[in-house]
DNA sequence: ACGGCAAGCCAAAGCGCTTTGGCTTAGTGT
DNA sequence: ACACTAAGCCAAAGCGCTTTGGCTTGCCGT
């Protein structure tokens, strides 16, 4: 069933029946009814390869994936996308995935802008500086980054969590139980998350009088095995961290392993604290000593980016506006006063 | 720059242009030489909304999503789609994914073939008599199944790792060492991926002489969380296993938690064997205890899936055919003979 | 020298929508 | 009674491709 089939039987004009079904205003409120009402018994269906060519418009959101041997796409992209998934399913809103290599970035979002696939993109894990987000304002396609980037000269669309608080009062918090000794395992801080979290332990170590020396702070790939190492080589230095903060809950998972292996107790020995996204499958309540950690949903940000993206498209949100959630702190028993 | 105002500039019509590009034989060598060349160096890319509206195909492959408050898309999904990437980026082809619910999912299936959004879809976790595959066949969009189904009356296409193989060398392997009571910590058996497993495991018990009760085997979603749920009911239960075979790596940290809090070792208490998918973020040869595991990496099988769908595409390939692939078993240091 | 044929090219007709620019008709004010 | 307007509808022109159905050439055999 087309446009021509359906407005024939309605003896109407295509025209008449688009801008009907589109909520034109010069129609009739009988005959949108009537269209209305026929679409819907025949259930036609606009083509979107048409109305595509003819307006322009996708319908599709789209996200630029980075692949390749050396890239991980890790769980935390999955949960994003369950977030995401979960607002545009009531939107009839489909997602574009184009595989990249990191080289290859630039060409791609220039192929899928000029090839008009998406209407919007999100970028997410954003660096200082980055150059997507350059491009993709000169560019002018709407788009809304998840995190923030640094050292920009311009505003643009975001959503991020307050990493720095987050890490800050996390860190307060180890400081008021009488630590001294605080080590951070981070993320890769290449990427601006891991940079505020940084900042905010940092800041927090200032206020009382303390420092984070750079021989305290490990930054790598979220993984368990890293999460081991960055545990395994700072615990056994001298003088030791009695306290550390952990940018993920899979590479606290390392920290635990070594932890263990060198026969130490958490809190009794290290106390813990990591970032949760919130995983379904992995929760820091369950753990054999339950974690304490800042909390923030990463699925909840997707679902945002989605709502966001979807005004964006119909032009309902046009400023670049910022907006930065903050993060839990839930404490729970991996952390207790220090021994000293 | 557009068909038209190339084949402008060249002089020659727009049939001509699109067929020495689309490499049809009407064409001269030499005049598909210059067009190929005037093309590379205008950048002219076909906009792919009017190619599609012109032939039907989308040149993309897409993925129909099941999301919502229940559904979780867990972490071998993204691995998976790692895969996908990775052969898919090399083939400018893009992947769509439709969220739906599982409600939904008929209609969303038809919406997408209705719509031509795509060229070819994958099914993944796949359940016996699965309708999806069902709807697909008879709507006659091509697709393939990570897995497979059972109890249909037709061939589909698919790849498929060999799970009761798997699970049956695995257990052959702990009867080998002498174990008697093999408990099963299992995915959900409404997947066909976990009945597999069920049935290898049994089988090599039965040519022991011995069997696998139903208390002895539990079916849950693959969370950290259940896996300690499982293990730890089963070691509390009278005639505890002294070994355990686990669906997912994942499982296993809450396996192992729950022997760990039972005070129990392993492999001195207890033997454990989990599958493992190749997640870059957690390897079992890491684990404090390294993990015996059947192996086969899901990202590998993503790429294939990709391939295999291209292929489909260009009627490369068009008989229903199945493909499974060997797992390996590794083994580590977490089994041990029986003590008895 | 002429019909036949293949090679190489082209004009134009779609694909199914949106949108521009009119064209009626009925209603309004004077 | 007339010009003018607004409401409601329509025909046709795109959007940028592919593909059908020719139309020229030049070459072959006879």
């Amino acid at each position: 069933m087309n446009l021509k089939q359906l407005s024939h039987m309605l003896s109407l004009s295509q025209t008449t029946v688009s801008r009907a079904l589109n909520g034109y205003p010069e129609v009739s409120e009988e005959t949108r009814r009537r269209v209305a009402d026929a679409a819907k018994r025949h259930g036609y269906r606009p083509n979107p390869s048409a109305r595509r060519l003819a307006t322009g418009k996708a319908g599709m959101i789209g996200y630029v994936m980075p692949t390749g041997a050396s890239v991980d796409i890790d769980p935390h992209f999955v949960e994003f996308l369950s977030g995401l998934g979960d607002y545009a399913r009531g939107h009839e809103l489909d997602l574009v995935l184009s595989p990249t290599t990191a080289d290859d970035e630039e060409t791609t979002y220039r192929r899928v802008v000029a090839n008009k696939q998406v209407d919007a993109v999100y970028v997410s894990s954003p660096r200082p500086a980055d150059r997507r987000i350059v491009l993709l304002n000169q560019l002018g396609l709407p788009f809304i980054v998840h995190g923030r980037s640094e050292g920009l000269d311009f505003d643009y669309a975001h959503i991020d969590i307050d990493n720095e608080a987050a890490f800050h009062d996390a860190a307060r918090l180890l400081l008021q139980l009488g630590h001294k000794r605080i080590a951070l395992i981070n993320g890769d801080t290449s990427q601006t998350f891991a940079i505020f979290r940084e900042r905010g332990a940092r800041r927090a170590l200032a206020a009382s009088g303390l420092s984070l020396p750079p021989d305290r702070v490990r930054s790598l790939a979220m993984t368990e095995e890293n999460g081991f190492r960055a545990a395994n080589s700072l615990l056994r230095g001298n003088e030791p961290p009695t306290a550390i903060l952990c940018s993920s809950l899979i590479m606290a998972l390392g920290v635990i392993r070594a932890i263990r292996d060198l026969g130490l107790t958490i809190p009794g020995d290290v106390s813990l604290i990591a970032h949760d996204d919130v995983f379904p499958w992995l929760k820091p309540e369950n753990f054999s000593v339950p974690l304490t950690t800042t909390r923030s949903s990463i699925r909840a940000a997707g679902e945002r980016v989605a709502e966001r993206l979807a005004a964006r498209i119909s032009r309902l949100e046009t400023e670049p506006l910022g907006e930065v959630w903050p993060v839990d702190l839930v404490v729970r028993a991996s952390i207790a006063t220090a021994k000293n």
